[in-house]
DNA sequence: CAATAGATCATCT
DNA sequence: GATGATCTATTGC
């Protein structure tokens, strides 16, 4: 995942200011933020301030652990199992999330499936986010070191 | 392998 | 009218 912040983070869309589409970065934390990028990508983010303050996380890579033949269903030009989710733009493929989530509530789901942590291969690394071109350096960037699921390693 | 081109449109100026 | 928090295919070494 990779963290936007406010208005000093010029890489982050909260930056511009409350407009019609970073409405939901100013809104209280829990929900979705939901965009379209480069006019044929979705990308997803979790709301992650208080109300009026605004910052997400952008996920950009997630480990399938259930729902595998729904997603390759929804994304069969994925090759292998680690490319399915390996990128914000592929996993809302995969997981069918749009722009119609937008500003959804997502703290009220069960969570029915999960992996156990692994301290070995869950070690969180930091680096600088991927794409943006400003605050180039920030380490805003976590992903889990080890992990082949990870969007460009 | 790395670098690049092109697809495609909502949002903001 | 320009610009992307991207991805895939293609080119070239």
């Amino acid at each position: 995942m990779e963290a936007y912040l406010g208005l000093e983070d010029l890489a982050a869309h909260a930056s511009r200011g409350l407009t019609g589409r970073t409405k939901p970065l100013f809104g209280p934390p829990g929900h979705a933020y939901v965009y379209l990028i480069y006019g044929m990508y979705e990308c997803l983010n979790l709301v992650a301030e208080p109300d009026g303050i605004p910052g997400c996380a952008l996920i950009r890579a997630l480990e399938p652990v259930t729902g595998v033949e729904a997603m390759r269903h929804s994304r069969p030009t994925a090759r292998r199992l680690e490319d399915l989710c390996a990128g914000p733009g592929r996993l809302t493929i995969a997981m069918e999330i749009t722009r119609r989530h937008n500003e959804m509530d997502v703290t009220h789901g069960e969570l029915t499936v999960r992996r156990p942590l692994d301290d070995g291969r869950d070690e969180i690394a930091v680096s600088p986010r991927i794409g943006v071109n400003q605050c180039v350096d920030w380490p805003l960037r976590f992903y889990f070191r080890n992990n082949p699921n990870v969007s460009r390693r």
